[in-house]
DNA sequence: CGGAATCCGCCGCGATACTG
DNA sequence: CAGTATCGCGGCGGATTCCG
């Protein structure tokens, strides 16, 4: 993090340099959390995955697991059985991860009643 | 957040009641948590941030201080002289979000470079 | 079973122009 | 100064189909 002075606070980067744009936007989108505590448990499969994580696609579940691979949050092993399958797990990295991001979560369940309530009264205030 | 257990372990609904869709996705776009940090330090007005907050456009910032206001985390005070000034600020709730979503950044910080080489080892393993 | 490929609608976001 | 209005693009993400 920078440390400001008063003359001049500009803030982080808008590019690659930035921890916000490689981090929080990565798992700021609408399935990398979710995956992630999907794991937090223990390793799973992909067709298990895919009924836990409510709602997701074929398609965004595969994408999603490819971006947290990459990431290196997430491992991905195969078992050559009959039928195969795809172990997903986390990493070192994407267990640490979890750790920081759980508390954002924890706070955002301990909120929530407050900000649906302030959306609420936005809302009826704008007409 | 849920208990799990061996048998149902399925997480979080993909609705309004679940805590990462309601916080983590908004900020979790391109410009919530960059607006957020900058007005840790102090009130703002609108065209300082525009110059902080580095490459965003007129546009986007107007629209997501809307939303962070909406959710309670700004403030929005106008004074009205000549020329108009109009003053940002977070509000208790918004200096309380920014603890949790600081040491997340922090964590992103230290992993940065980390993170950078999975990406690179990925994407030539990949071609 | 665990994907890949394709098509496509929506909308996040930027650029630009205009306003009180 | 602090916005609003309009336009347009790129990309996220869903639905569907096909494959080893």
């Amino acid at each position: 993090m920078t440390t400001p002075n008063n003359n001049e606070r500009r803030i982080f980067f808008n590019d690659d340099k930035c921890p916000i744009r490689n981090v929080v936007l990565q798992i700021g989108d609408k399935w990398s959390a979710l995956i992630l505590f999907a794991l937090v448990d223990g390793a799973d499969r992909f067709s298990s995955l895919k009924k836990r994580v409510v709602g997701i696609s074929q398609r965004m579940l595969t994408q999603t697991l490819r971006d947290l691979e990459r990431e290196g949050y997430v491992s991905r092993t195969v078992y050559p059985e009959v039928p195969i399958r795809v172990e997903y797990a986390l990493t070192e990295l994407g267990r640490k991860l979890v750790k920081p991001l759980y508390q954002l979560v924890s706070w955002a369940d301990d909120h929530h009643d407050e900000i649906k309530q302030n959306r609420k009264a936005y809302d009826e205030n704008v007409d």
